[in-house]
DNA sequence: TGGTTCAAGATAAGG
DNA sequence: TCCTTATCTTGA
């Protein structure tokens, strides 16, 4: 697998006929592709095409014509390949555990052993195979046949697509090949070294090809050799000869911003640097058809330290004009699975990457390093042995399905989102400003005026001064509840909750609150998006590798925490607003989300899974009450149901009785303490305990599945969530009892918010799927708020998009594929539109059938 | 003395 | 001694 193709070692002249079967082969190998079929090796003689190992793939008339007529196909089926015995190249293990693989690499691994810190090096193996507790519905365990078979099969569309787009390059090819120069044969004997030249050679001047230096004909070798090869790495190359590879996985940012020199290409001891920026149209278009073909192929394994950045340079530089071809680029990055491996103490660099997860060592470091080609080639032969080992550790951990099949899809979809530009509202942003700062000064001269001397109010240590040395206010909250202290210094706490509670005694606490809230509103969602804002527009950046629990996290400016509701300022002067003539005092308010606004003749669309959590409790613990609730076809509120249930009672549960409940759920959930949810509940703890006990008794299967996940923590020292994503907790059997619950806490919580997770992704993935197989439909995908999605669209399209993107949502069939047959309890989306992001109203979709309207429905949360 | 770096504390989000 | 994040400010 993977050899260059005969004629490279000693290049042939070249004919018409050749080149014609350069085309057939791009029709051929999409054959392979479409028949799942591996290893097929295609010789090339003269006018003949022989495909071996070519399986049960037949040949059609038409498919033949493309060939060209001087061209006959001779086929000779060996051992036919079942499709279900790969997807993506990679033989699917059934086995959820391969010891001998794992042991084996470990055994060539020294660090295995420093393993007893919080944060392991090297998450610590499963004492016993993970199919004894499969029984468990956080198993990830399922990949029956059928099942895989019934992912390919939806999969079919895509690769009919991509056949086509291969078909329809053929032609473009061919006009490239008319401008054939055979002079252009000995040229390119000198540039390409031979496979058969060992490492010494090819470090020397020769090991890296600029495309550009080549002739057309030249090319068309490259592109016919690259189509056969197996495994390449790929990385960008800025023009101070710095790569995408090995600079540090925080610094990505920053590095988009500067200048790319070209993508290089590294295959079987070669290295090839596209350009990217040429004066030469018919040369760009060349590069954005041979990386795109590449990219897509997927018997080629494609290794990509920082794939995002990858994907992203490729897309502005390349200008793809079918944007979304890129969802159907699957990599392999190191940087991820780096972290799925260790997701609370991820890699942070290659550097880090290869002190754990390779046996890529010794004198292969002795290179030059004032020389940038064999710096390429390092960091590239480093790179793929490094993604060869983890992807040993991510079969041996289950991993490597979530891998394939929800990260690394991901990342081409976070590429997308990272360009789309989210336009902002300049002026209302600086209007909000000035309000602010105005508020902001007349609050802070109060609280100078109640302390009776100026202070910073921006610092604890003078606030904690002024309170209870100056004021004495810790003496109302000694009895009680006792003084909460920093945890850490163990100083007197400022925080929000002890300041609540003094304010009832002195009224300088709730103006240092109110303070808090204006200023957190005007230095994060205020100036700090305004620095960000470029030509009336923000970027922002997603992080798929930060969250320990598999989580997606924005920054710079971080979208995902951008206040929902709006603060309210009393008693507000209008007359410092500027142009404004009243000067009577009112109340105004300033929502963050306001100044998002969509482009002309747009529109916002936000999906919202309905309790998703809750959802996903509901299947985990299989517990029936829940069940029944989310089954039945009633659209009531679900807390309230669920307030019936516990409180037993037929009457009307009353507003109090539903908050309460939903703070329970959540809490209870989450393994809260009694005192905590006594503060929530304003009840004494012993109050929160019978509260808490009453729920376990009503939802048993809540209880058994909390204690689930610690036992399962305990035996293993890693949890998983549906999709097999795990945790390791060291702590879990930790002496000390805080750390250890702490753990027991996490455990229960990362299986739901992790599973979560997981289902939020296959759903982004799903949904672009599903939009770009309508390919009329344009809404782009702007921000994913872990259970909400947000798009932009034109107004018009706004009904059709609505329904496609309910139906992927609510298909929890779909979604779970191919981790799971699907869930216990249906999934609900709220879907809402509007011109701003701070007013959303609910979009109704065209009713089906008029008779499901007619009944009224209470609005849900 | 002025600038940088880092940890801690507080507060926003999501469930 | 609910969990998971990002960002800002202070103060050493």
């Amino acid at each position: 697998m993977g050899r260059w193709i005969k004629p490279l070692n000693n290049p042939p002249r070249l004919s018409e006929t050749d080149l014609l079967s350069a085309q057939a082969r791009i029709v051929l190998m999409s054959l392979e592709r479409r028949y799942g079929v591996k290893d097929s090796l295609w010789s090339f003689n003269n006018s003949e095409i022989c495909a071996y190992n070519a399986g049960n793939c037949e040949l059609q008339e038409s498919q033949c014509s493309l060939l060209g007529s001087s061209t006959k196909v001779k086929q000779e089926p060996i051992t036919p390949i079942r499709s279900s015995e790969c997807i993506n190249n990679q033989k699917i293990s059934t086995d959820n555990h391969d010891s001998y693989s794992t042991n084996a690499y470990f055994k060539e691994n020294k660090d295995y052993h420093k393993s007893q810190k919080q944060v392991m090096d090297l998450p610590v193996l499963a004492p016993t195979p993970l199919v004894s507790v499969t029984k468990h519905p956080t198993s990830a365990a399922y990949s029956s046949e059928a099942h895989i078979q019934q992912f390919l099969h939806q999969h079919v569309d895509q690769y009919e697509k991509r056949r086509q787009l291969a078909a329809s390059d053929v032609s473009c090819m061919k006009n490239l090949s008319r401008a054939t120069n055979e002079k252009s044969e000995d040229k390119l004997k000198a540039k390409i070294p031979s496979s058969s030249h060992n490492a010494k050679t090819t470090r020397d001047d020769q090991l890296l090809i600029d495309i550009t230096s080549l002739s057309p004909q030249e090319r068309e070798i490259i592109s016919f050799q690259l189509e056969t090869v197996g495994e390449v790495c790929l990385m960008v190359v800025y023009h101070d000869n710095s790569t995408s590879a090995n600079v540090s996985f925080y610094q990505l940012n920053d590095r988009f911003g500067q200048s790319a020199k070209g993508v290089l290409v590294y295959a079987e001891n070669r290295m090839m640097l596209f350009p990217l920026v040429v004066s030469d149209p018919s040369l760009i278009k060349w590069c954005r058809y041979v990386l795109n073909a590449l990219l897509c192929k997927e018997t080629t394994r494609k290794v990509v330290v920082n794939s995002k950045l990858l994907v992203k340079v490729l897309l502005q530089k390349l200008n793809f004009t079918r944007q979304s071809e890129v969802i159907l680029w699957h990599l392999e990055d190191p940087a991820v699975a780096g972290w799925l491996l260790k997701p609370d103490d991820p890699p942070c660099s290659l550097k880090n990457l290869r002190k754990t997860h390779t046996t890529f060592c010794g004198d292969n470091y002795n290179y030059d390093r004032t020389k940038s080609d064999s710096k390429f080639y390092f960091l590239a032969k480093e790179s793929l042995a490094i993604m060869e080992g983890q992807r040993i550790l991510l079969k041996s951990y289950s991993l490597w399905q979530l891998f394939l099949h929800v990260e690394m899809p991901l990342v081409p979809v976070l590429a997308l989102m990272e360009l789309q530009p989210i336009r902002v509202d300049m002026p209302m942003l600086l209007r909000y400003s000035d309000m602010l700062k105005k508020n902001l000064q007349k609050l802070e001269n109060q609280a100078h005026e109640m302390a009776a001397h100026p202070f910073s109010i921006n610092s604890t240590s003078q606030i904690r001064q002024v309170l209870y040395e100056k004021l004495g206010l810790d003496k109302h909250l000694s009895g009680g509840n006792g003084m909460i202290l920093t945890t850490s210094n163990n100083l007197k706490s400022t925080s929000e909750a002890v300041l609540v509670q003094m304010s009832a005694y002195h009224p300088l606490p709730s103006v240092i609150l109110q303070y808090r809230q204006l200023a957190k509103m005007k230095s994060t969602y205020i100036e700090g998006i305004l620095e960000l804002v470029q030509d009336g527009v923000v970027y922002t950046h997603w992080d798929q590798t930060a969250a320990a629990t598999g989580r997606l996290t924005s920054c710079s400016p971080n979208l995902q925490a951008v206040p929902k509701t709006s603060i309210v300022i009393k008693d507000f002067d209008n007359s410092i607003i500027i142009g404004q003539e009243s000067s009577e005092p009112k109340t105004v308010k300033i929502c963050a989300r306001e100044p998002y606004i969509c482009g002309e003749n747009n529109i916002f669309l936000a999906a919202d899974f309905q309790q998703i959590e809750l959802r996903l409790l509901a299947h985990l613990t299989d517990d029936i009450t829940l069940r029944t609730i989310f089954n039945s076809l009633s659209h009531f509120d679900v807390f309230i149901q669920l307030a019936a249930k516990w409180y037993a009672s037929e009457s009307e549960i009353t507003n109090l009785e539903r908050e309460q409940t939903k703070r329970v759920v959540y809490s209870i959930m989450y393994g809260v303490g009694e005192e905590r949810l006594a503060k929530y509940l304003k009840a004494t703890p012993s109050t929160a305990k019978e509260i808490i006990n009453s729920f376990l008794v009503s939802f048993p299967a809540i209880q058994h599945f909390t204690q689930w996940c610690v036992t399962f923590a305990r035996q293993h020292g890693y949890v998983e969530t549906l999709m097999g994503r795990k945790r390791w907790l060291p702590n879990i059997t930790h002496s000390a009892a805080q750390l250890r619950s702490q753990a027991e806490r996490q455990a229960v919580n990362f299986c739901l918010q992790g599973s979560a997770a997981d289902l939020c992704k296959c759903t982004m993935l799903r949904v672009e799927e599903a939009l770009y197989n309508k390919s009329h439909l344009r809404a782009r995908l702007l921000l994913q708020i872990h259970d909400e999605l947000v798009w932009e669209m034109p107004s018009d399209q706004l009904q059709e998009t609505c329904e496609v993107i309910k139906t992927v949502m609510e298909d929890a069939k779909l979604l779970c594929c191919p981790f799971l047959p699907g869930l216990k309890v249906p999934l609900s989306v709220h879907l809402t539109h509007g011109t701003s992001w701070a007013r959303l109203s609910p979009q109704m979709l065209r009713p089906p059938d008029v008779a499901a309207f007619s009944v009224s429905r209470p609005c849900s949360t």
